[in-house]
DNA sequence: TATGAATGAGGTTTCATTCAT
DNA sequence: GATGAATGAAACCTCATTCAT
């Protein structure tokens, strides 16, 4: 056969994730790996060119399932750019919630492989977040000089809880707070008041 | 010499956080360090304990250095509550802009010291944007259901656009664009509108 | 190659047990053990969990061989208590002999495994010689109010030998000798004069 | 003054003493040592040139003491040769006890400085054993073939019972029980029997 | 003379990667 | 394709010794 036995691949994956989610890049064993998997040590080198590379397949696999998953969801309908928000947070949120390693493994991407991860999947991200932003601020329901600095923002809010909250926030909470920030800010309005 | 030189000290910290923020933690060696600093291998140990100590010394007395400025700050005089968050976010930014390689720091503490860090400085700076946002509630200027969850927000947008922007924005419109994410979100109001 | 290599394993030991001899435990860099015994130094660490238990696993063994060819030779026959502890000094003369590097190895185990080593395999031997002193004792054919003082001074005097002899004797002459001493002391008898 | 404090030089070789006694050679930092001593780290090498020579000063000061002490005592009379072995035997045995870490010092002398040590003193405690057997051979009192090889046995086996015996004896029965072996050896003569 | 900060050679050990089976 | 024994570069850290004060 010519394409590897894709679940040992999985379960090679698998193995990785957990392990690279509960201790950093370098302290994480190649043979830690393997046992975990149930294989081999040089079977590792089937599947994957190296270490680096073995790490950068789950969060580019993570990722890439998540851009997908959204470019899914999105072409399905165009919606208001503030339900578009949504829909991306809400997807972001999900997405972290069941895999709550990857930021943790995101963390401690070597820098080489850090910038090449990024440009393939991740900028597709930001990207989206940007696009609906820039939408917003076209048909006037948004104002954001810079569309660009607060698609950096949205995911980096996400991460600060995920990695440094003492106890996780529930789905709902953590969607709800993070559109009240990012749709209407901290400021009491006058319609607010009685 | 019989005192330990804080001089020298420094010249060490210096060093490594040049060196920390180029490459990832596991790959600067302290022989570079050493070199770097201009003094022998050996005498890096007289100064901290090992390697991981020398790397958390630099955090730990980053954030220091920022909690303390921040502390003489606000304790000056009372300030309504948005004016506070203005100055924390902006010895944020400006720390952060004397600092770029903090963030990168940060990404790869290992593990274990990463809580004790955090629990010793770091939630300082957390509780104080908590405490800021607080006050702004109970005197109706702001409204915020979860100021805990806001307070982590508010670094984290910080450190996603000093690790990921492709072009480091300037000082003020860093600033600015936290500020207005943070106090009026990107809704367009009525009174915006003409 | 799939399974440890048992020869491998002899051909480490045996580097090992020429380089100990040669100079003391710390000494001995196991990067040279590696070199004479031509293998990777890595793989030293596939045998050996450690320089410790490397060193260890010499002077067990030894014993052990020892020890276990003892047990052979006395069970064959119940032998007289004389005759028994003539068995064991040739035994002991022997096994010095054939590895006169054992004594010399014996002066640097590192405390913590002494205390181990000695208990498992060197009681047996010290009991061995206690054992065969009580039968005599029992039978009248020797007088020896302390035993198992006798037994530790035997391995004792062999060591002295070993160690501080500027030209060993030979093999026949230190059996002789050890024995004369063991049996009859210095002492003239009457018998022994015209 | 041209000759250093002399009391500070034994401060040293007492902090020394304990702390080699306790741990290997290796395993003694001179940092500790000085510490023990209650000097600084640069001045042990005001009183011993270096580790090594620290440490062959406390087991020549001590043996040097050892046979200075006998020549006094053999030289004050002639004795016959047992009675000068009984005394050899039982300075050696209170030389011990009085120095238990001696034995266990002497496991740790680094091979070099092993071989001068024993010429230098060593030798003649070696020598007055020596003589004293071949004194009463050649009177008629003692039989030897090998009072050289005896001369080794004895300081021999008063080692192995201080390192390796699990219950120290008396000072009475140990000296008892070397003269008794040495003199009488074990077998029961026909005058023991009734 | 006394000190202890500074030094750096050298030791043990780890682990990604290779390759014979 | 799968395996795991073998490899060796490289890292951290220790500690005897020096030397400026």
């Amino acid at each position: 056969m010519q394409t590897l036995d894709e679940a040992k691949r999985r379960k090679i994956q698998d193995a990785a994730e957990h392990l690279f989610a509960t201790r950093p890049y370098h302290e994480v064993r190649l043979e830690d790996v393997a046992a975990q998997a149930g294989v081999g040590k040089g079977t590792l080198y089937t599947y994957f060119d190296n270490k680096q590379c073995l790490f950068a397949s789950l969060l580019n696999d993570g990722i890439t399932r998540l851009v997908e998953t959204l470019q899914r969801q999105l072409n399905q309908a165009e919606h208001e750019p503030t339900r578009t928000l949504r829909i991306i947070v809400t997807a972001l949120v999900d997405h972290a919630l069941q895999h709550p390693q990857l930021f943790e493994l995101m963390r401690f991407v070597p820098a080489p492989s850090r910038t090449s991860v990024r440009s393939a999947r991740l900028q597709q991200l930001y990207d989206m977040l940007e696009q609906a932003i820039r939408r917003g601020v076209a048909d006037g329901s948004l104002r954001d000089p810079h569309p660009e600095l607060t698609a950096l923002f949205i995911p980096g809010m996400l991460r600060s809880v995920m990695l440094f909250s003492k106890t996780l926030p529930s789905r709902k909470l953590l969607i709800e707070h993070l559109m009240r920030l990012i749709t209407s800010g901290l400021l009491a309005r006058e319609t607010d008041r009685p």
